[in-house]
DNA sequence: GCGCTTTTGTGCACCCGTTCACAAACACGT
DNA sequence: ACGTGTTTGTGAACGGGTGCACAAAAGCGC
């Protein structure tokens, strides 16, 4: 096991971004390019080059000086540190109007996810297809995720609901959460948590676009 | 003009945490709660205490010392900051099923936001209704912006259309876009651009589990 | 009016992440 | 074989955010 370097050093802001770079390298991929400099790929991926070069040598010197990467051979090294050499199984719970367009989204499968299970506690949406699979009950989720191997949960729930989903999918095993329901989650330490919220999002939004037009209206005053 | 302290001088980091503590407040108002110290909103938030009472003390000292911060007022507060007494008008571009479920979201109306058009570039999808909207064709894109006094771009589209709408949103006077494509979009400094990325999330989730797994194994080897 | 208790607001030290700048390393042409 | 030009990998300075710990302030009971 000498091909890890420091597996366990690498920052979490560098993490977050290695999907964009992987992005980013197997787009080019597809173009045919077959080698690339850091400051290509910083541009493409929208960052700083001396940011991208200090990422990449976390997980080793794969660059030649004086040349840059080999795309290929980086798609594979950043693939293969995020785990996605592996398919994982994802279960959706909420089959509400985001359910439906998660389960439905194609992006899952090319990048090494499956949408494996459909769960919602409403008996109407049980047995309907959707996106290729039949919905099934919630009660049934500690059987699904044992029969399926589900390593993540993800929450398309109201938020009264998420709490006690997420308490069952922990108590289940599921140790990866990516919760979209607008609400605060809790769960223990060893449970990665991750969290996609809309409304913040927009109001953050909100904040920029209101304090452009108070500026606007200090500007004028003091004119 | 006197009512604003420092305006310009409230950190990112805080904004993007105005929006929880304003779901928390709303949450404990409708619960008839009227009086909240730092400590019960910031277990309600999920964060530190101090970091909290660091964040409001950006927007001025509304808090009583000895009793706490009276829900009402710090609700009217974040929400004047976060300019969310007014209602901002969003349009959805693309109207594929996660702009679908954007539209049909109820989340948007109840906090300030207003889906105020849907476009696409299928015509096979102008005139459909979708969430009490009608869906229009892309091309009108400039004058529905013009006319419903849009603020706000939401970007639903493929990858490969995504940079082409920013570009006309952006054209068009649209200053703050949330953007859902997969794709690292360039917009100029001036406009505010946020990202949404699913597919990123679940990598970074595969990463840690995969690292569960890899350190077990470690483990193993060492036992 | 006064001391006691509670809670805010904040100075300070620490830590993580970013960016600059440069030496080491490699390819390539001659 | 050797200099030249290019690009990586990284040391070091910098900046922003976080959390501790405490003083200042407000209410309350007596």
């Amino acid at each position: 096991m000498s091909a890890a370097p420091q597996v366990r050093g690498i920052p979490e802001a560098s993490i977050a971004r290695l999907p964009l770079y992987l992005r980013a390298l197997q787009s080019m991929a597809d173009r045919g390019v077959t080698t690339v400099s850091s400051q290509q790929l910083a541009v493409a991926s929208g960052v700083n080059s001396a940011k991208l070069r200090k990422d990449l040598s976390h997980l080793g010197s794969y660059g030649t000086r004086g040349v840059g990467y080999e795309v290929a051979y980086l798609v594979y090294q950043i693939s293969r540190e995020l785990g996605l050499t592996q398919d994982w199984a994802v279960v959706i719970v909420g089959v509400g109007n985001l359910g439906r367009a998660l389960a439905n989204y194609g992006g899952f499968a090319s990048r090494g996810f499956r949408a494996a299970c459909l769960v919602d506690a409403d008996s109407a949406q049980v047995g309907q297809r959707v996106g290729g699979l039949v919905v099934d009950h919630l009660d049934d989720l500690e059987r699904l995720i044992a029969e399926h191997r589900i390593a993540i949960g993800v929450i398309t729930t109201p938020a009264s609901a998420a709490q006690r989903v997420a308490d069952r999918l922990v108590a289940a095993g599921v140790r990866s959460v990516l919760n979209f329901a607008p609400t605060v989650l809790t769960v223990p330490p060893d449970v990665e948590l991750r969290k996609v919220d809309l409304s913040t999002e927009l109001q953050i939004l909100a904040f920029h676009e209101q304090r452009r037009v108070t500026c606007a209206a200090d500007a004028a005053v003091s004119l």
